[in-house]
DNA sequence: AATTTCATTGGCCTTCAGGCCAATATTCTT
DNA sequence: AAGAATATTGGCCTGAAGGCCAATGAAATT
């Protein structure tokens, strides 16, 4: 388990050589890894300036290809919400202060060597409010739509939302298509779609989580 | 710090009391904390059965009530993603699975006493999607799949996707409905899409992030 | 028992969508 | 400059979609 600390200071911050007296410093990232590189995992320690976003990306990106299995940590000097997020959706698996102390940094690197993901609380709180908040409602706003249809047209409503023709769906519920017709005229009337199009974006607007 | 397991079941699991020797094992939260209770920090560990939905909450609730700050970590038999977000949208700081080795036990313990949470990568990842797709990312989702599409056809075929008929994207665009075919044709083409509707549901899918 | 809602299907008609063939002017690429 | 891709539009045709009117039997509700 090699640590490497990317940063474009001189050298290494304290905190960072006391928690991992044997990682090394580097200002980029190896182009061509090593045999040892590929055997060993790697956990890379991106340490990220206010105006260095481009670079974060850009890094990110070449240690995921370059490295496949190496886990990337993002220490930044003023961490905020936005940034942290953003990382995370990279695939970063940590986020944390670059003067976090030792003690923490050790600790980060327990979490994220067992697959686990090292955030604050507050980003966490943030991703809950969000998820809940605005996706919650949303599944139940589509639920609430299903259930004002009866049992035969929430049927045809369904197949019709993924995009299946009329003949279709009256193929694999085995009536007409005229009565596939009737199931969806009532169901356009209740749930006011416009037509198939609108009926299928009103149910598939839906990251539904819980 | 003391440790407190509440389980349902006869005897504490193994895991557990290697991890915490001294750890507490009861079947309900104390109605009373007891003085030394509130003056010291307490972490309760709820052993979570698929069928115990309800005393989850409850028990939650309970001791956020009662504990003030206590930090919750909750242990489920079989985990899942949405028990996960759940639970975390309660305040629990940590999930995991409830037949975690020790080792990984101390761990979360050291985590979430530091002021971190413990969740798995999978979680994590449904947390981010859903977060940045509901941000107002849409113009990057819709992006992946536009692409390859000359401006004009970009232009018709999101109109399109929103359900618009040709006739109202030409008037919009100021072009011919003519001309609107045309372009969602070729649209048809290049994305492989069956008609209007698969490419709205192209277009507003959302992509994995990692 | 009476009423209402569902599930089904028919016919007819209008509009819309999308494919096929074809043409012209503009812009980009080689 | 020549060829390729893009933007625009026309006509024609077929099939799907959806509205309107109407009917029947079954199931649920009052």
């Amino acid at each position: 388990m090699q640590d490497i600390f990317i940063t474009p200071l001189e050298k290494a911050l304290i905190s960072w050589v006391e928690a991992f007296p044997k990682a090394k410093t580097a200002a980029i990232v190896a182009a061509k890894p090593t045999k040892a590189h590929m055997s060993d995992s790697l956990n890379f320690w991106l340490h990220m300036n206010e105006d260095r976003q481009e670079w974060l990306v850009n890094t990110i990106s070449l240690i995921q290809k370059k490295y496949k299995n190496a886990k990337i940590v993002v220490l930044a000097n003023a961490p905020n919400q936005a940034e942290a997020l953003h990382a995370l959706s990279l695939g970063v698996v940590a986020y944390a202060h670059a003067y976090s102390p030792a003690k923490i940094l050790v600790e980060i690197k327990t979490v994220v060597s067992n697959g686990g993901v090292w955030m604050g609380q507050d980003i966490l709180k943030r991703l809950i409010e969000v998820s809940t908040n605005l996706a919650g409602n949303q599944a139940a706003q589509v639920d609430q739509h299903l259930k004002s249809l009866t049992k035969r047209e929430k049927q045809v409503a369904i197949e019709a939302a993924k995009g299946l023709s009329n003949k279709e769906i009256a193929r694999i519920l085995s009536i007409t298509e005229r009565t596939v017709k009737a199931h969806l005229s009532s169901t356009f009337e209740r749930l006011g779609a416009k037509d198939r199009l609108h009926l299928a974006l009103m149910l598939n607007k839906k990251p539904r989580i819980f």
